[in-house]
DNA sequence: ATGTGC
């Protein structure tokens, strides 16, 4: 029997859980305990909370239900994911669940502003320019890594073990000829291994780099540098701060500038996190099965280790490596998307604005005790005056919070509120898949698409912008917002405008 | 998500 079709004869035989258990507040709605089930916080208004199907629902009740998890929250763009929803954030003291981290380690928004006024990318030549020489330097595409960038980007066998150990530390951005300021403008600029050392993840890299499956690690560097496929992007856009006092001081604090040019990009850990990643659940998987231990709800992929055993600690290990190499990559591809525009339109200034992920589990205090905060598909949102951002740049505004929409109404930069204690410190992480991609290939169409476009003047890469991706595949990421503004998470500081997004489109002809 | 699918 395959992992969906045991979720979806769970799904089936579920009680109903939106039914009189829920009460709304204000336009937040929480779930109640049931007499089966503990609570589980959901945030959405009520037409949002339409558009979570049975199976999500299931993935989340399957997840507040398994060992050692005290919290789980579901966000507005909850959909189904690999055992636990996308969308979700998972909170344990006591376990460590792959699954609820994703198989793309560390996948995370990152944002550069540049130094332009709007004007300067109004030429539709100049745009084109721009998509060519980003990517000359930073490909799209499955299997693909850098290429066209100076030999002192080079990623040798030792760069490449050193970066993954130690992330993005200075020696590593001078190598790469990273600003190695850009540093603190990291969520976490590098992960330390089990016990919160490096020198754990050195010696498991050893380990790893025996095994088979690990014999590509050197070519898996090369691809440092690179965006992948599927929903990850680059996209150039333009800056609109809100009209409000808030937002004014937190664009300042944040270093975004009103009117000017940005480029926001999406990527995670590339081919060597889905290496560990799934590494880690077959070494897991087939554990659970030699030793007979059931799986929470029969679902394979809600695997998962107890801390403090030599499972969680070899997967707090592999996670940090596949999160390090993730933050490097996308610190790289924004030196490599900085000097592309330097290329176009000499002289071009940037500053990264914030690096987040909403892939990753963290060790943070959940109830005065440490616990993992697992965030699948959802952003951590920590307001002003939050004791882990005391020594960062953002202790007196909270820090920025990243947002992917959608082309056509723009992504968005928001600032935790201190409502956002509710949700375990955490937001969505997007607009959130509304059609299956097959699905999407079934009823969108390519020249709604295509006048989508071309009625907002947003040029791509793509000769055909792959349909699964189109806008409409995506819920209402206005009505996303609102769920989140309204129950007081976050407010929105600024939304971004795109003017030429870069995708992968080698399967747009599927 | 992924050197792309039981």
């Amino acid at each position: 029997m395959s992992p969906t079709t045991m979720n979806r004869s769970h799904a089936e035989s579920r009680t109903s859980y939106t039914g009189p258990g829920m009460i709304a507040t204000g336009e937040a709605t929480a779930l109640l305990p049931t007499e089966t089930t503990p609570p589980i916080r959901v945030f959405g208004t009520e037409s949002i909370r339409d558009t979570f199907d049975d199976l999500c629902l299931q993935q989340a009740v399957n997840s507040r239900l398994a060992p050692g998890v005290t919290d789980l929250v579901l966000n507005p763009d909850a959909h189904c994911g690999y055992g636990a929803p996308v969308g979700c954030v998972m909170v344990s003291p006591t376990h460590i669940y792959p699954g609820p981290v994703g198989v793309d380690i560390k996948c995370s928004m990152s944002l550069l502003q540049l130094d332009l006024p709007t004007e300067a990318v109004d030429d539709r030549k100049v745009r084109r320019a721009l998509i060519s020489a980003i990517c000359q330097r930073t490909p799209t595409g499955a299997g693909k890594g850098q290429r066209s960038v100076t030999k002192a980007r080079h990623v040798n066998r030792s760069l490449g073990k050193q970066l993954v150990v130690e992330g993005a530390s200075a020696d590593v951005c001078r190598a790469l000829g990273i600003p190695t300021g850009w540093a603190m403008r990291c969520e976490d600029s590098f992960h330390l291994g089990h016990d919160d050392t490096a020198g754990a993840l050195e010696s498991r890299l050893e380990t790893l780099l025996q095994r088979r499956d690990m014999s590509n690690f050197s070519d898996k560097m090369q691809q440092l540098g690179s965006y992948g496929g599927g929903n990850h992007f680059g996209e150039c856009e333009v800056v609109e701060l809100a009209d409000d006092d808030q937002a004014r001081r937190c664009g300042d604090a944040f270093g975004l500038q009103d009117g000017k040019v940005a480029f926001l990009s999406h990527c995670g850990s590339r081919g060597f996190g889905h290496n560990l990643a799934s590494g880690q659940f077959s070494t897991l998987q087939s554990k659970f099965d030699r030793w007979g231990i059931p799986l929470p709800a029969g679902d394979r992929q809600l695997v998962y280790a107890p801390l403090g055993t030599d499972e969680a600690n070899d997967y707090l290990d592999d996670m940090a490596l596949g999160a390090n190499f993730a933050t490097v990559n996308h610190l790289l591809i924004n030196a490599l998307v900085l000097e592309a525009f330097q290329e176009v339109i000499p002289g071009t200034k940037g500053n990264l604005v914030y690096f987040i992920s909403h892939n990753i589990a963290r060790k943070e205090i959940v109830d005065n005790r440490p616990a993992w905060v697992h965030r699948k598909g959802a952003t951590r949102a920590m307001p002003a005056g939050h004791h882990s951002l005391a020594e960062t740049p953002f202790a007196k505004t909270g820090h920025p919070i990243l947002l992917p929409g959608n082309p056509r109404d723009g992504s968005a930069v928001m600032v935790a509120q201190p409502g956002a204690a509710a949700s375990c410190y955490s937001v969505n992480h997007g607009a959130g898949r509304v059609l299956g991609r097959r699905h999407a290939k079934r009823v969108l169409d390519q020249a709604t698409i295509d006048s989508e476009f071309e009625s907002n003047d947003i040029l791509s890469n793509c000769r055909q912008y792959p349909i699964d991706e189109a806008p409409a595949a995506y819920k209402d990421f206005n009505e996303v917002l609102r769920s989140v503004k309204s129950a007081g998470l976050a407010s929105e500081v600024a939304r971004l405008k795109a003017r030429f997004v870069i995708k992968d489109a080698s399967k747009a002809d599927d």
